[in-house]
DNA sequence: CGATTCTTTGAAAACAGTCAATCTGTGTGG
DNA sequence: CCACACAGATTGACTGTTTTCAAAGAATCG
C-alpha cells in the first residue's frame, strides 16, 4: 500500500531510498469499507490521512439531519480535519469512505518530525496546502458569485471524474442545492 | 511605520533585535488613500502585503460589474492575491482600500528569503496560511449550509468590528446577497 | 426477485433578486 | 451657514429561483 504513496512522493519531490524507508517507519495502514468512519463528529483529529486507493469526503450534520460535504478527496489526496488537528478541538466534522478506500495515515507529532527532518518532504506539504487554501477561495468565490446552475456546471467541468464516482445527491450537498434542484438543472425538459 | 508590524511579530514570535533589522531591511512601504488599488484585476500578484493600518478588501468584478467580495484585511492582517502570487499568473480579482491605509510591502523572492534565513518567522507564515485555510473552510461551510439570515447574523457575530467599519452593501457582497436583501434582514418590520 | 437506495417529477410555498423610488446622512462649495 | 449633490440605506411591488413535501420511477445489490 505504501507504494502508491511512493509514487506520489517521487513524481513531486526527490527523495533517496533512505529517506523514503524513514518515512515508511512511521505510515500506519487503514482499509475503510464503504460508508465507514475516518472520523465522527466530536472526536479529535490527530492524524494526516493519504488517500492511497478510494474516495473519501468531510461533511457536517445540521440540527435536521441534513448533510453538507465541504470536499471530496480521491486518490492521491489528503484528507483530515485541520481544524481540529491544529487546535487539539473536538470536530465539527465526519469523514467517511464513499467508495471502500485504503488509506495512509500519520499522526500529527510524527508528521511533524518528517517536516523537520526533511525539508522537501516539508516543501511539499506546504505546497498541499497552499493548493487546498486555493481550492477553497475559489469555492467561496463561486458560492458568492455564481447561481445554482452555473455552479452544476463549474463543478461537472473541473471536476469530471468525481461525476461519475459521486452519487448527484452529494454532489448536489457540496454545491449547497437540494438533489432535486440539481435534478432539474440536469434535465431541464420542463424548462420554457 | 515598521513599528507596527515590530509589535506584531513580536506578540507572535521571538526575535532578536538583528533579526528584526534584517526583516525591516527588505520592508517597503505604501500608503493607500481610500478606494485606491494595491492590485487590480489582470496585474500580477508579485508582493506579500501586511496592513500596518486601515482596511483593505479583495473582490472580483463579474460580466454584469457587480462586485464580490472575499475578504477583508484590517490592522494585523495579510492581504494577497496567494493564486497569482504562487502560479503567477494574472490576478483575477481587485485589492483596494475601504479606509486609508498603511502598508507593509514584501517582495515575493525576498519573502522567500526571509522564511528560508528566519524559521520562527516561517513558522509565523504558515501558522497564518493555516488560519486562513480554516477560515475559508468555514465560509465554504456556511456558504452551502446556511439561510441568509443566518449568515448575516453569524457575521455580526464573528466580526462586530467590521460590522461598524464596512458599509453595509459591502457585507452584503462578503455574504453573497443583495444589499436589499440585507437590509430587509437588518429590519424585518415587515416581517409577519 | 425483493429491498434498499438514488433520482426524477409535480405543485405549492418560501425565499432572494430586480428595478425603481424614496429617505437619510455627510460633506462641499458658494 | 445653507443648499445641494452624493453615497448609502430603506421600502415596495413584482419576478424568478430554489426549497419543500410527497409520490412515483430507475437502478443497484444482495
Amino acid at each position: 500500500m505504501f507504494d502508491n504513496f511512493k509514487e506520489y512522493l517521487q513524481g513531486k519531490i526527490t527523495l533517496s531510498e533512505e529517506e523514503l524507508a524513514y518515512i515508511e517507519k512511521f505510515a500506519r495502514y487503514k482499509k475503510l469499507r464503504k460508508k465507514q468512519y475516518l472520523l465522527q463528529e466530536g472526536d479529535i483529529c490527530k492524524q494526516h490521512a493519504f488517500v492511497a486507493k478510494g474516495l473519501m469526503r468531510a461533511y457536517s450534520v445540521d440540527e435536521k439531519g441534513s448533510e453538507h460535504i465541504t470536499r471530496f478527496a480521491r486518490e492521491d489526496w489528503w484528507i483530515s480535519d485541520r481544524e481540529s488537528l491544529l487546535s487539539g478541538h473536538p470536530s465539527r466534522f465526519n469523514i467517511d469512505a464513499i467508495e471502500a478506500s485504503d488509506l495512509i495515515l500519520f499522526d500529527k507529532d510524527e508528521f511533524d518530525v518528517i517536516c523537520q527532518k526533511l525539508p522537501v518532504f516539508n516543501q511539499l506539504i506546504t505546497n498541499v496546502l497552499n493548493k487546498s487554501f486555493v481550492v477553497y477561495q475559489d469555492r467561496v468565490h463561486e458560492a458568492i458569485s455564481t447561481t445554482a446552475d452555473e455552479k452544476y456546471h463549474n463543478f461537472m467541468r473541473r471536476y469530471p471524474e468525481y461525476s461519475l464516482r459521486v452519487p448527484q445527491a452529494m454532489i448536489a450537498s457540496y454545491l449547497g442545492m437540494t438533489p432535486e434542484t440539481l435534478s432539474r438543472l440536469r434535465n431541464p425538459k420542463s424548462k420554457k
